[in-house]
DNA sequence: AGGAAAACTGGGGTTTCCCCCTGATTCGTC
DNA sequence: GACGAATCAGGGGGAAACCCCAGTTTTCCT
């Protein structure tokens, strides 16, 4: 018996994925949350074999909440649901600490196979994406790791708060730093990513997954 | 008996619908679509009692699809599945002609009762959102119908090409006018739909589908 | 443990662009 | 003629983008 705890912030995307879990006799949801925090909170206290977590959640991205099981120590496999197919989103998940990465496009019965292959201490991730992670490492010279990996925290936090549209003044008081700290953080990130208006900083931000569009 | 066609762009959201559709024994779902030209395709083909349309199609938006079936004289009735619950979508979701808009935030029990709703020629509205329907009815001067109708052509183009991450000076050169004709329109736009910030306008034009993410 | 590298923080100054304001002219439509 | 749309213009305030720099802390590697 595979017990499995969902994390969407939808409702009904979390009661239709139950009932397509439960279709499975050896699988039982044994919890469901609807945002981040709610979902590291369960987690902890119920000890899953599985979580299908989604990336898109209020309070408490799913990347961000895979993380913080993984340094909790949590031995939960971590099964992230996503909408995205782009590289970006699934070397951050990978690097997040979680076991399988399922695109929502998929069959039911793909995520039932990822389950058991994640329980299996597998991997998984969506045939729509293992040819992209093949071919990000056919090729490692092409730029780095993409985009989004090689900002630090403090550069992702910034990206994300200009993409919601504060300036950096607003972004300076938000943080608690200095404004010329904020512009800083500002350049080094247009810098690494060679994206250097913010137009594309949004556009980005949202391929990116870290703000809603 | 009550014939359904399910539109969404995700497959496992599909299934998981169509699951939570099936539970009631009056409900038939006789087709699933993929994207919004397929939608309508198969709606004007199988003719539905009820169609589940999702806003965020590829090809075809659920807007626009159900505009289309307006327009063909289709008299299924459209339910709309959104993600949003902003007043601008809400809006252009009954324009275009659904008789319903649901959140995705919904129990299952709330799809059931809105597709009685529609059957029986009423409309339904998410609780979630009708507070927000009757605010913006009760201030009818408060700017119209907020969203890109109230844009001229060529602000069109202007705010498109914004998005797209271009300067006022690089738009003025690929629209062959004046840098000072661009910043008009640009002012103008951002009146109009009351955004004052290059990212506010990036996220607007990626929802209203005019540029990619 | 010790040192190197990176990240985070802060500052000064310059240039460019954005944003808003007030105007104006032409054109087509009602 | 009235109106809206599109075109163009000047000027001013402010923010952003880019340049230089440097101190502190954290992280990583040997």
């Amino acid at each position: 018996m595979v017990s499995i705890v969902v994390a969407d912030d939808h409702k009904i995307v979390r009661e239709g994925l139950i009932r397509l879990l439960e279709a499975r006799e050896d699988f039982t949801v044994i919890g469901e949350a609807s945002n981040g925090e709610e979902a590291v909170a369960m987690v902890l206290e119920r000890r899953p074999d599985v979580v299908l977590m989604d990336i898109n959640m209020p309070r408490l991205s799913g990347i961000d909440a895979t993380r913080q099981l993984g340094k909790a120590g949590c031995t939960s496999k971590i099964l992230v649901l996503s909408m995205h197919e782009s590289r970006a989103y699934v070397e951050e998940v990978l690097r997040a600490g979680a076991s399988g990465y399922v695109v929502k496009n998929s069959a039911s019965k793909d995520v039932h196979n990822a389950i058991d292959a994640v329980r299996s201490g597998a991997s998984y991730l969506s045939p729509a994406i293992t040819q992209q992670v093949v071919d990000a490492i056919a090729r490692p010279g092409d730029g780095g790791p993409s985009g989004i990996s090689m900002l630090t925290d403090r550069e992702r936090e910034v990206l994300k708060l200009i993409a919601e549209g504060l300036s950096s003044k607003e972004i300076a008081s938000e943080l608690g730093v200095s404004l010329k700290t904020v512009d800083s953080h500002r350049s080094n990130l247009m810098e690494k990513l060679d994206i250097h208006k913010v137009s594309g900083l949004v556009r980005f931000a949202i391929r990116a997954g870290m703000v809603e569009a």
